[in-house]
DNA sequence: GATGAATGAGAGTTCATTCAT
DNA sequence: TATGAATGAACTCTCATTCAT
């Protein structure tokens, strides 16, 4: 692929991610198109199907998710680790919009959010080694949680002390007693 | 308004939860007059806009789960009303769609909504009286997780065991130590 | 159906063989549209899709053609009844376009055209029992010969001297030595 | 021209009437390229436009069959020569498509096709001379059965007996009584 | 009031053609 | 010269909304 293709996928990537933010996966192609500056027939040579278009975004955040989680439990000790992750993600979430909209659609994002998933794992884990998660405690209902605190971070507008509280709820229900 | 009329608007407002549930908010008016009996016409003359068929049809649910937890409310103790109803919400969102989908949007629900927020309040006082919900956990952050919950078992298609297993971490996290 | 969707209807198919007759099967829908009078949504409410437009306008083509056969099969000798139509018909092609150009494409056309089938067999069988085709004719033979003389009265733009010789070939072809 | 460019012309022609072939002149040009080996740039440098090419596919088919007719009539003896083209040209068609497709439209074929006429003119005056083809049958009148027996080959779908059948009616109206 | 035909803007997608690399 | 990315008009089809019947 030429460079300046390469430069026109990210553009588009990012003006997909800024229009579908804004208005949900139901905005149209074309808006895409116009914020990236570029014409219809570029987005649909570089993405086959508006889906395509969805997927590869949900990739990419995906992908970026995981390469945080990495960041973090690689650095500091598990436990802040692990509720940090969580927290920025849905802090993140609340500026944005189909991001987690999309986190658990039918789109098929495919390896990228194994890698997300297993990074979250890799969190958990270690948080329950040294006690700040209970052990009973599965990936599936993190990933659960997760999302849906995402979701709902950005859907109902929750304000940031709102969003605060809500987890130290959730935080609080992974907690050993 | 004539009796048919009357009539008519029920037979619309159950055509759509059923239709917009099955196929989310996308699914088309003329679908809804359809399952409805009637014309598209006769839609449009009840609800001028789709939207307002969307808006009429989450003050209906609002309004049912308030009824719900109006019941349980007056109903047995307080700990198994406040959960109890917890419970049934997500798992009835489980088998619906839009019913969520919507729960947040910026449909105007109006004041249907503020019953269903007092009804849920008044579970949650209750159960805080007795001990079952811990004092400082307040009302926004209750209708937060409720709706998060509610969304995620939708749009993640949680299984049974995952509701269970989810929910029973939000109480935990409810619960006093 | 009400009188105006009626007119509607005609009025489309009416635009869509005259388009489609000059232009051939890629012309749009949309054309057929401004031709007819009519808004694109009107078209393909009556048409679902371009294809059930074109097989509509087949349906029709077919019918009168059948129409013409049963007519001629009526009235006079066998002899000039099959000769007779098979020239108009050709004589008919050489003034419209798809009208032929679809005459054996993969179109479902239909009961309709199993009709004009019918009524070319009567008109066959007739001539072959007055001695004016040769026994050992089958309608197979003749349809393909039908088919494919109107096709080049069109395509290859045969002049009318060009197409009363070339027939005249045919028709030797026809009759018994 | 440089020799690759002439190769790749050769390349491109010979793509182009296998597309075509296999899905008629609606293809993309696209996948000419694609099938040549080359990119979509190349061909339109050596057709700037896609009737161009159509064209010179149709020019290159035309001298083909003219060589054909040719090597027949040198061959032997007149008649079989004339009816052996007549079928083989048939036959060939009922395998492609766009070939016939395209022998009358209003693509401009130019010489070559004057060069098939010039062949199979010589063809009929040897039939004619030895007596296997009535004299009165004109040029004209043998292409006109030509392009229309093999477009219905194709078009139809004629199978090989129906092929057979519909040319002896054919050749039977050609030969003297 | 009800009907359902008509409207037409807009969506996703394709493809001949151009032009920077 | 070849490449292949970019363009944008055109196409089929959908659907909320209007309005004559």
């Amino acid at each position: 692929m030429r460079a300046d293709a390469l430069r026109n996928r990210a553009k588009i990537l990012a003006a997909a991610e800024e229009v579908f933010v804004e208005s949900g996966a139901d905005a149209s192609t074309e808006e895409v198109a116009r914020r990236a500056g570029v014409a219809i027939g570029t987005v649909f040579r570089h993405f086959p199907t508006k889906n395509d278009l969805l997927a590869a975004m949900m990739k990419e955040l995906a992908a970026r998710l995981a390469r945080d989680a990495e960041t973090l439990a690689a650095e500091g000790d598990p436990e802040t680790a692990f509720f940090t992750f969580f927290t920025q993600a849905v802090e993140q979430a609340a500026g944005r919009k189909t991001v987690v909209e999309l986190l658990g659609v039918d789109i098929e994002v495919g390896s990228q959010a194994q890698l997300l998933r297993a990074a979250i794992g890799t969190l958990l884990v270690n948080a329950q080694e040294v006690g700040a998660v209970r052990d009973d405690v599965r990936l599936d209902e993190v990933m659960a949680l997760f999302t849906a605190a995402a979701h709902g971070a950005l859907h109902a507008g929750w304000s940031r002390d709102l969003r605060a509280r809500t987890l130290s709820i959730v935080f609080a229900g992974l907690r050993p007693f």
